[in-house]
RNA sequence: AGGCACGUAGCUCAGUGGGAGAGCACUUCCCUGACACGGAAGGGGUCGGCGGUUCAAUCCCGCCCGUGCCUACCA
């Protein structure tokens, strides 16, 4: 039963259609049980408020595209999927709802507030599924996990009360970063520091008992409400005198000492530092270390407080307008200039951060970073490109210990409890009602709730079950590969390494495999916050997924940011389009072919039909290769030149006069090798377009052992050993053909006229080769009469060119142009004439014939001698041409 | 401030210690029975600048210029 082809690809229907027989079908399960190998990804969980980006899109073709490899390679694959609850965005989201209804998440109560999360989740989450799905995405959609499900809950609780008792969880009331708008603790990661335009303010400080002032600089006037000391350093000779006396600090009246300390740079400014203890990370270890009074002035909120004199209740920013304009008022403002300083902000919200003292949760991580940097060391875990291992390291040997507590509801529930009656703090893997050190009910658990990045560091295990020692667990940890984009190295990577390591007893993943970024048309980076996202979905509706899946793949060199093209896409969508119409071609001449009775073995094979089964190897060996050095882009490369270059330019033209002739036999052979070669470039096709390639293969001929083309076998390298010899002699009937149509080209000879060619070889084994190709000379190269030999009588009158076996002769007679004649051979000489030159020049430097090796001297001699050669029949036959006129 | 990339054809980008590549765009010719989302033939680059190592450098090293990113406590 054969279908037709429609004459042009048309992505929609067939897109669809597979993918949801593939999923229906299960094809994408891993089995547990299988016996096979194993190979498995655990796909970075998007955001369950996530909309497909670019990013996404690169990241996860690649994993599809390991994935089907590997699954047609003869492993047991598991792709697992899953999405993230992305703790502050998604109560953001939540909130921008309630805002919208004139609410706000206090009116709801906390309970009531997170019932609505859930609900918006089931409602309006994970978009983002289906829409990895329409990029051809195979994970294992029946295991899908959610950071928040229930066994993900319990594996969090295990490891943070596993953590808390082995002491590496720790509180602490330090300086944090607070985002005020989010009204919640950050880590140091989670801040982004971007310079803004600002203003360096000059204060003068009366200095107390005398009539000098000192003046200092600040970038935040406001905070000059906290300061407790001004400090200079020790060896500054203009303050000597003012160590250990006092300035009154203006507007507060408050009486604060002049302190020394080696942090202060001399060369800056005034060389006098106003120092807030309690809103400054490096006022805050001055702080310390002075025993300085820390005063906070600001609420949860950014509004000044009590301690604020009478700014109370004004917001940091209007209070910054209301202290200067103060100060200016008793002329107390030396200068204002203008500043540029790197500001953080909230990586969820842009809100400025304020450093706050605050109560928090910690992990002290340096114990579990050394063992995470030992891992990398010794090769346990590859990171791919290794330049990024540099970046890993540089990380964690200046890690910082990790603030985990975030003041959010949404979120896992820190699971401790503090007595209102001992004081103490019970950490549990259950809830708990009474007090383990005292015994009291009277007990209130941590409203905080953890970093999302907690439960994402235990993402490789949890998604498999644990902390159950399931089947899943036994045969996919650790995973094979770790496919990400270098911007969540820290977040992520490292924080799985780390909990891996300890809870696992081993490593999350092999090898880790660092993409590009995908950047917009500024060569910013796409973020969900910024909101400078181009939507992938658009590119799949106009160009099919496929397309769209190849270009992302001829992309992904290593190294390097992606600035998306359409053109290049738009070309890719053509390479489909070709992969299709070649396809049609080869159902439209094998009606009346049966595979299942043809052996490619047994048949007498064309030079054509050599030469493409040599170059099919070469591309099989050659994408298994790439591939499996995340060399995605040669991969993609090798495919494209085979496919079109190879397979439809020259082989479907070379097969054409084959499969049409008298000849039964030849036929036959045609069809099978075209029918070979073509399923299994599909299948060396299918990793990267999944779509077209099941589409076309479901319509070949004949009958397969497996259901999808998906479950067929990688091609791995030749299907059948071909003679060298003969793939030679192809190449050299190709020579003749592209030289003929190069004299055709330029000489304007009408692409339908037949012409006499006559060649003259060097031996007689290329007489042969030509005498067995010459009906491909024939038909590409539009000859009608063919003279072949050594030696031949040459024709008065001829155009030349010359290939390295043959010379090409064409005889003048009436269609050679003398004129366009004399020009192209003008052209080849002067071309020729380089190519002797550098030779000479190279082969006449003593240094070089005595230093190189002799398989390169030898090489360029026989280049030089062949040059030199050809420069002569070209020149003769420039004579020739010079004498007609 | 430190670190890491990048600078190759008009554009977007590959690539290699031994005579520069692709896609798109461009020029000429062609609707030849798979495909005009096509075919054939062409044009186009002192591989950012200056030095060094080498018989040989676009590739290795140093410096400089330009661009981007990451990390960082300069008020």
């Amino acid at each position: 039963m054969k279908t037709e082809l429609p004459k042009g690809y048309e992505p929609s229907q067939v897109e669809q259609k597979w993918f949801d027989t593939w999923e229906q079908r299960g094809d994408f399960h891993a089995d547990e049980n299988s016996s096979k190998p194993h190979y498995s990804i655990v796909i970075p969980p998007p955001n369950v408020t996530g909309v497909l980006h670019m990013g996404h899109a690169l990241n996860n073709t690649l994993q599809d595209i390991l994935c089907r490899w590997k699954r047609m390679s003869g492993y047991e694959v598991l792709w697992m999927p899953g999405t993230d609850h992305a703790g502050i965005a998604t109560q953001n989201v939540v909130e921008k709802q309630l805002a919208a209804e004139n609410k706000d998440r206090h009116e709801l109560g906390r309970e009531a507030f997170v019932d609505r999360v859930w609900k918006w989740r089931e409602e309006s989450g994970g978009q983002i599924i289906n829409q990895l799905k329409r990029l051809g995405a195979s994970c294992d959609w029946q295991r899908e996990r959610f950071t928040m499900d229930e066994g993900l809950s319990k594996a969090v609780r295990e490891v943070f009360v596993s953590l808390y008792d082995d002491g590496l969880v720790y509180r602490d009331n330090r300086l944090i970063n607070w985002c005020p708008r989010c009204h919640t603790a950050l880590s140091d990661l989670e801040v982004e520091h971007e310079d803004k335009q600002g203003n360096l303010w000059h204060l003068r400080y009366p200095v107390k008992g005398s009539e000098r002032f000192l003046i200092v600089a600040t970038t935040r006037p406001e905070t000059m409400l906290g300061d407790t000391a001004v400090a200079v350093h020790p060896e500054d000779e203009r303050y000597q005198d003012l160590i250990g006396k006092s300035v009154l600090l203006p507007l507060m009246d408050r009486e604060i000492p002049i302190i020394a300390d080696d942090y202060v740079d001399m060369e800056f400014g005034s060389g006098a530092v106003k120092i807030t203890p309690a809103h400054d990370f490096n006022d805050f270890e001055i702080g310390k270390r002075h025993d300085l009074e820390f005063i906070n002035i600001l609420d949860e909120s950014g509004i000044i407080n009590e301690n604020g004199g009478s700014y109370v209740g004004m917001e940091r920013n209007s209070a910054r307008v209301k202290v200067v304009a103060d100060i200016d008022t008793l002329g107390l403002l030396e200068k204002v200039d203008n500043y540029t300083n790197a500001v953080g902000e909230c990586y969820r919200c842009r809100t400025t951060i304020e450093p706050y003292m605050s109560k928090q949760w910690y992990v002290s991580v340096k114990s579990l970073a050394a063992e995470a940097i030992k891992a990398v060391d010794s090769g346990q875990t590859k990171i791919v490109p290794q330049q990024w291992e540099k970046t890993y390291y540089e990380w964690m040997n200046n890690i910082q210990d990790w603030c985990v507590s975030r003041q959010i509801w949404w979120g896992h529930r820190i699971p401790a409890w503090f007595c209102d009656d001992c004081g103490e703090i019970t950490v549990s893997r259950e809830d708990v009602t009474a007090c383990k050190h005292c015994g009291s009910t009277n007990l209130r658990q941590e409203t905080d709730v953890l970093d999302t990045w907690f439960s994402s560091a235990l993402w490789p295990f949890s998604t498999m079950g644990w902390p159950e020692q399931t089947k899943t667990l036994q045969k996919f940890y650790p995973t094979s590969c770790l496919v990400t984009g270098f911007d969540i190295l820290f977040f992520w990577v490292a924080r799985m390494m780390m909990m891996g390591i300890k809870f696992m007893d081993d490593v999350p993943f092999k090898e880790v495999y660092i993409h590009a970024l995908v950047r917009d048309s500024q060569g910013q980076k796409m973020s969900k916050s910024k909101g400078n996202v181009i939507d992938p979905l658009t590119i799949v509706d106009e160009y099919g997924a496929d397309a769209f899946r190849y270009t992302l793949c001829a992309f992904a060199a290593m190294g390097r940011d992606i600035r998306l093209s359409t053109d290049r896409i738009g070309g890719y969508r053509n390479f489909v389009n070709k992969l299709w119409n070649a396809s049609r071609f080869a159902l439209m001449n094998l009606e009346d072919f049966e595979p299942a009775e043809r052996d490619l073995a047994k048949l007498t094979l064309s030079q054509a039909d050599q030469w493409i089964l040599n170059r099919y190897a070469f591309a099989a060996a050659e994408v298994n290769k790439a591939l499996a050095n995340y060399k995605f882009n040669e991969a993609a490369s090798i495919l494209y030149s085979f496919t079109w270059h190879e397979f439809c330019d020259w082989y479907i033209e070379l097969s054409k006069d084959n499969l049409y002739g008298e000849d039964l036999s030849v036929r036959n052979a045609t069809q099978t090798v075209l029918f070979s070669v073509l399923e299994g470039l599909l299948r060396m096709l299918h990793p990267i377009l999944p779509f077209v390639t099941e589409e076309i293969w479901q319509t070949l001929p004949g009958k397969r052992e497996v259901e999808s083309i998906m479950q067929a076998n990688y091609p791995t390298g030749a299907l059948i050993a071909t003679d060298s010899a003969v793939v030679n002699d192809m190449e050299l009937v190709m020579d003749v053909i592209r030289a003929i149509r190069n004299v055709r080209g330029e000489l304007d000879v009408p692409p339908g006229k037949r012409i006499k060619v006559l060649l003259d070889c060097k031996s007689e084994p290329v007489v042969a080769a030509i005498d067995a190709g010459q009906g491909y000379i024939h038909s590409l190269a539009r000859v009608e009469n063919l003279v072949v030999g050594v030696a031949i009588e040459r024709p008065e009158q001829a155009s030349t060119q010359v290939t390295d076996e043959v010379e090409v002769l064409i005889p003048l007679a009436d269609l050679i142009n003398v004129e366009e004649e004399t020009a192209r051979l003008n052209k080849e000489i002067e071309k020729i004439q380089k190519d002797v030159g550098f030779f000479e020049k190279k082969l006449s430097n003593e240094k070089f014939v005595a230093n190189a090796p002799p398989q390169v001297l030898e090489k360029d001699r026989g280049k030089l001698s062949a040059a030199i050669k050809k420069r002569e029949i070209l020149e003769q036959s420039l004579e020739k041409i010079l004498a007609l006129k």
